[in-house]
DNA sequence: CTCAATTTTGTAGTAAAATTACAACTTTTA
DNA sequence: TAAAAGTTGTAATTTTACTACAAAATTGAG
């Protein structure tokens, strides 16, 4: 999507000249994005139809499609490398790479995110009469902060760590119960179980999960995050940065929906807290 | 800045068929982008100078540079970093700003955090005979991340989420063990006394928390992370992300100084996942 | 209400920009 | 080392945007 990264991913594939126009725009995209075909090509010491050519090999309709598509790159603010933790990185270079690639998923997921079924969602939850969130591994952190957040809402919350109280506390599970399951694959067996005894209640199933998973398909309503894992660490983390940012958005849209004087009972507890916290300076 | 925002608010200024002009932009903004001067005029069923007047009105320098501006907001939304929650925001705009402010709140960790400390701790970490995690309330689930991510290195960890729990365990600590504690404010009493119990324990204590503060002060190294919350909605969210993505730091800095091998060590773990999951497809 | 002044809008011509077709030049490899 | 494949540039063509000016519409003073 980001046409800078697709740029650098790319550059090796590109011909002689076409590298030059690369590096002209990657040295000053700004400045690209405000260029003729003419200046620019003046620019790389190259011709019109080689810049031309260059916009056609990354998939643009032409010149004046590629500034487009650089326009809203820049716009976007994110950091356009996604580079990965590389064996030889010292501490600034591995620590900048995981902030860069974490906005950089935070950014995808932002934009593959179904706006509509987080809406029906948060409705979802503001009438269910119980909310219990299930996750397993890593995933069982972000129920555990889940239960954090709608706990503060005054809402019957369930969250346990133990399949076995999972599967208990879903079996009493009815009518207007809202089950919501955390799995980045979507594969955990016991979590589609999970799902499975969760419906045969009747009770809503909530998944934050791969939409075409094992577990997905057992759902009533996915929101799916389409966030790529840096493969070379065995370690899930980008997808769960978005799962919470998913719960902060559920969480959000929970108290938005609750109307004013839910809000005001929030504010009351923030005003309340400021006596505990130190000032800022 | 977003021209699109400005074309609401110029609305009324504008003439007749100016105005036709701006509705079609609004109507269907991604269209207007890729359309010629042409195709807008004859869509909004005015002439192409009505056109480019409209856009040199907009303060672009003509139909070109307009669509640029108007794929730049477009592309961000709005690309500020500081929009609140706002009362009457739908799910779209809700969402949006979760996403935008969480990624503004990395981007200013990332400039605030420490290196030299984060590679010290690091240190620390590999040579650690045992390492505890320990946070309370939104941070307990960062504390329960940790714990997932090191637990795979093969190193004794320990988290509890029990306040009696975690100070038997610092109790036993000894030269060699590092306590790791988390907490946004860095006030949370008993986590301050679970870091003089420690140190009075010769094991050495890194705080996850605001450099100036009451656990702070009593850390012998302090990660801290300059992130400031959407105080409208009382509620840890980009903070904790934050924590989260200095976790994952931590973890990807204690992998690459094992070295290669230890990184073999990981995919097994990940792979003895596999019997707990649905293979794929 | 009416006619001149002002503003708005469109037509036609012009300039600029981008694209295409093709030829010349490199590089590859058989 | 010569043909083939690929790359790059030149020149012509087409598309697109802009300018100048004239026609229409609107406004307002008498």
């Amino acid at each position: 999507m980001n046409i800078l990264e697709q740029i650098t991913r790319h550059f090796d594939a590109f011909s002689k000249s076409e590298k030059k126009v690369a590096q002209v725009i990657l040295d000053n995209p700004k400045n690209a994005i405000h260029s003729s075909i003419a200046t620019l090509a003046n620019l790389a010491n190259v011709s019109e139809p080689t810049v031309n050519r260059f916009c056609r090999r990354l998939d643009t309709k032409g010149f004046p499609d590629f500034k487009l598509h650089l326009a809203q790159s820049l716009a976007s603010g994110t950091p356009y490398v996604n580079r990965n933790v590389d064996e030889n990185d010292g501490p600034a270079e591995y620590t900048n790479k995981i902030f860069e690639s974490t906005m950089a998923a935070l950014e995808i997921a932002r934009q593959s995110v179904d706006i509509n079924a987080i809406n029906r969602v948060v409705d979802l939850l503001t009438q269910a009469n119980k909310i219990s969130f299930f996750g397993l591994g890593a995933s069982a952190s972000v129920a555990q902060d889940a239960l954090n957040k709608f706990f503060r809402f005054n809402v019957p919350v369930v969250y346990f760590e133990d399949i076995v109280m999972q599967r208990m506390s879903t079996m009493n599970s009815t009518d207007g119960d809202v089950v919501v399951l955390i799995s980045h694959t979507g594969r955990t067996k016991s979590l589609v179980e999970i799902a499975q005894i969760a419906r045969s209640n009747h009770a809503v199933v909530v998944g934050i999960t791969t939409k075409d998973s094992p577990l997905g398909r057992e759902c009533n309503y996915v929101l799916s995050l389409d966030v790529a894992e840096d493969t070379d660490m065995y370690m899930p983390m980008a997808s769960r940065i978005a799962q919470l940012t998913l719960i902060d958005i559920l969480a959000t849209g929970f108290t938005l929906r609750r109307g004013n004087r839910f809000r005001e009972n929030l504010k009351r507890v923030k005003e309340s807290l400021k006596d505990s916290r130190f000032s800022i300076k």
